[in-house]
DNA sequence: CTTGACCTTTTATTTAACTCTAAGGTTTAT
DNA sequence: ATAAACCTTAGAGTTAAATAAAAGGTCAAG
């Protein structure tokens, strides 16, 4: 029998957190001792590394208690149902990466087409691409004198 | 001049948000009418396009606003601090994509390992995983008899 | 026997970017 | 003139997952 203090080291996580996952019913403890203090048996540390395990792979905690609904009740539920849930998960996180790879072009073109040096800001590619249109970034190649190696790196290779 | 319903209307945003730019900072219209009405001029509108288009490539409102103040005092900012913040941001979303990437291949990995039938999930791959270790998937191969597609497809495949 | 570490509870705060509600004033079209 | 559509304000609610704070009880060591 663990302590909450106990758990939560054991696991690389809070106390406070052990309160949370309790309060909204990802995992209670076993029982408590006479004076009130949570008490954790084997089973329950197990529990907390299969929440643990499912939050590492991307699952939500509401998504983790669908797991968790099914984990208790297996005969009740076929692969297809457990598979679902991995596979909805699956498509957001696509989702996601098609947002942040969209962003990380961007960001990409903004910043190579910047020379970054300590010329003003007043031709500044990245400002002026904001401006508008981020499609379409001019290199501030004629627009500020200067030879900075990044500068003449980035905006010869734009023609 | 707009009133802000034209210009929410123009821009693709709700009125809304157009009141919560501007208790942020972000925006404010230019004047208003005698009855107390929003009225934005083009130069605001232009300046919501720049908070738009720096929000399409993965900009927050925070880091909006520190572009906007160097967008309205340009010569006194040097490309290098432009530079800077899409860098710091192009580093977030990296770092926030190879998250989502470990994400995507050990869903994968689940995902790949069951056979997503009608079977009881007693023998289940993903709930397995979740059970003990993620990196060390067990195929449900023999473990319920079977002969669905997808299932014979991954699994055969892991050896 | 007291100090400090640990435990209890409830409630509030954090972050980001809205979104909604309530209660009421304005404009426009019919 | 009246209904619909639009505008105003202040303030609360949403989501996710904790994290913190306040006020107090418990336990082991010295």
């Amino acid at each position: 029998m663990y302590r909450i203090g106990e758990l939560a080291k054991q696991c690389e996580v809070r106390t406070d957190t052990l309160r949370f996952y309790e309060k909204h019913g990802l995992l209670a403890p076993s029982s408590r001792s006479d004076s009130g203090y949570r008490l954790y048996n084997e089973k329950d540390a197990e529990r907390l590394r299969f929440i643990l395990r499912a939050k590492a792979v991307g699952f939500t905690l509401a998504e983790i208690i669908e797991l968790l609904s099914i984990e208790l009740d297996k005969s009740n539920w076929a692969c297809a149902d457990v598979k679902g849930l991995v596979d909805v998960k699956l498509t957001q996180v696509n989702e996601k990466i098609s947002e942040l790879n969209y962003f990380q072009v961007s960001l990409k073109r903004l910043s190579d087409a910047c020379c970054g040096g300590a010329e003003s800001a007043e031709h500044c590619s990245i400002l002026e691409a904001l401006e508008s249109n981020t499609d379409n970034i001019k290199c501030e190649n004629n627009a500020h004198q200067h030879d900075e190696l990044q500068y003449t790196k980035n905006c010869q290779s734009k023609g």
